[in-house]
DNA sequence: GTTGGCGCTTTCGAAAAGTTAGTACAGTCT
DNA sequence: AGACTGTACTAACTTTTCGAAAGCGCCAAC
């Protein structure tokens, strides 16, 4: 917490117990950043996103969506159906991350590219 | 890789095998994005940084400077002094990259200080 | 003498990630 | 009929990574 005026506090990611910190974990991890990054194309079911994201298990994907979900950035829409039916969407907050997420990726892929 | 044209493959975040994917891992871990956020303010010595992102130990912070600076997003200068004298800094791409890491990480502390 | 600074590296146990199998239902194919 | 596919997870076990603490050598300050 940036503690400048003494009767508010201020997120700050680099204090370890700022709840800023642990959203940024979350966005900031390893399967967080492509998740959003995918998502920001539209909505996804669970299989589909983890097709789309190469490499993840549906544990740390399962995993990785209900932090998304619990820190305000993802909405998980249930359907009663058989066979199950959930679909993963960005939540306003979520889109305003994914945004940042995605100019951060093509700045990267444009960076490997010109190294090739 | 998106493998658009046959003969020229573009890095692709979304593949597990591509460059970018692990460049990706580096600037958006846990303590990849803060370092790189704090080095944004300017060039760091070891421990100033280490004070900086509260935290982080001296096995986390050297592994994971040793792998940006492998990646080509900081500089590390080495003068040979008693006591030792490392300074850590942005690289060109390394200092576009922090650009971006601190909009995502100013969004994300706007939205908790909204959320207090 | 002790303590502190510098910037790492090493060791070991704890925590997290990864791998694999499981769940129940319905549809399709042989 | 059985086998396989799809859905979206969860549980159990294994492997990897992280965190905590100690270590290194040199010099300066107390």
């Amino acid at each position: 917490m940036r503690d400048v005026n003494p009767e508010h506090l201020y997120a700050d990611v680099f204090a370890r117990n700022c709840t800023s910190r642990g959203i940024l974990e979350g966005v900031a991890g390893k399967w967080g950043v492509l998740a959003l990054a995918a998502l920001n194309d539209g909505a996804y079911r669970f299989n589909a996103l983890r097709r789309r994201v190469d490499g993840v298990s549906e544990k740390m994907l399962a995993q990785t969506l209900q932090g998304l979900e619990r820190d305000g950035l993802v909405r998980r829409d249930v359907q009663t159906t058989i066979p199950p039916h959930v679909e993963y969407s960005l939540t306003p907050f979520g889109t305003a991350v994914a945004g940042k997420l995605v100019e951060l990726v093509e700045l990267i892929q444009s960076e490997v590219d010109q190294r090739s």
